[in-house]
DNA sequence: CGATTCTTTGAAAACAGTCAATCTGTGTGG
DNA sequence: CCACACAGATTGACTGTTTTCAAAGAATCG
């Protein structure tokens, strides 16, 4: 459904008839079934993809073939590596569907024209860009200062909409513990209620 | 000295005698000696700050006076809280001098008039921004996936020729352990080899 | 229904934090 | 220039937290 891209990209910002025309000629749609790949370690990422209904992980795989999920991209969010995309460098990363998705994607030079004709995209992408930053550093800040129950806590307001989408095994991966740990943390957190 | 600056800048871009007129006229120099407060929670950060010379380190306070050093910035890299300063709310982070030194300031608005003049400055500004992106999802990826063995390993490369000027307890605080632990990993890896 | 995946539980081991004491090196004031 | 104070690093003993491994219940999907 690109009307739903169409849809995010006018709440946005605004775009004349041919703009828009012009971002929508340069669209490729993907459908992903759950569990499907939209990347996988070792590929080279050069898109920009919105997700326009479904939800999206990323996550890297250690030797010992444990998951560790570094975002979480529902509708009406992007997901992709941007080290990836940006270097042209192998993506350490894999994105895979949690839910039956669907994804808006934008080659990158593709991408890079529309920047280049449509200032206010740019400008967009560029807000974008600011506010995943600020998020990334918060988590970071999270992640070094408070206990295992605090970011289980705060994992729970910051994602509160999409908890009951995300497998519990899933959180845990993401606040970087493991899902007996994070199991042994919800039992206690409730007994201190 | 602002020339430091203007050799980072012409370092990256090309920029005309004017264009770089135009840049010292909004800039101001502060000198910070070890110790001193660049921003203190609670104030609203307005700057983009540039470390001539010295090294800067940003960081909380938490409830039981602990620090919890969000990044180390060393001459020729940026430093501020770009949460505080894109929202304009109080700064939950303490920036302050590890070793006396030089700082460039530009006001917000300054530097937006300067962006808005100098596209390749805006340009600039940007790839900066997708570079610490990367970075921090790099330490994210680090904080979730490392052991704490593996995370001072880590920052040993990352900062190798820092090292030496980044007392042992901030390395600690960094990759979110007490320096205690720090000691004996410290003791194990010496051990191990 | 049967298979698979997810969550929970228990017991033991590994790891990290706390607190208090000691050691080391640096720098400042007398 | 020395002595002393101070901050940083280390150590030990102890406590608390998290992981590991194995197994057993739930829940979900085809």
């Amino acid at each position: 459904m690109i009307e739903l891209f169409q849809k995010y990209l006018l709440d946005k910002i605004s775009l004349s008839p041919v703009e828009l025309t012009l971002i929508t000629s340069v669209i490729k749609v993907k459908k992903l079934r759950k569990k499907q790949f939209l990347l996988q370690e070792g590929d080279i990422w050069q898109y920009n993809a919105f997700v326009s209904r479904g939800f999206l992980k990323t996550f890297s795989i250690d030797r010992d073939g444990r998951e560790h999920i570094m975002n979480f991209s529902p509708e009406n969010y992007w997901a992709g590596d941007r080290e990836s995309l940006i270097n042209g460098t192998p993506s350490k990363f894999n994105i895979d569907a949690i839910e039956d998705s669907e994804i808006i994607l934008i080659r990158k030079d593709d991408f890079e024209m529309l920047c280049r004709e449509i200032a206010q995209l740019k400008d967009l992408v560029n807000t974008i860009l600011q506010k995943s930053f600020v998020v990334s550093q918060t988590r970071i800040h999270a992640s070094i200062s408070l206990t295992a129950e605090d970011k289980y806590q705060y994992f729970l307001e910051r994602f509160s909409s999409l908890t009951n989408r995300i497998p519990q095994h899933m959180i845990a991966s993401y606040i970087g513990v493991t899902p007996e740990t994070l199991t042994r943390i919800r039992r206690n957190s409730a007994r201190n209620k």
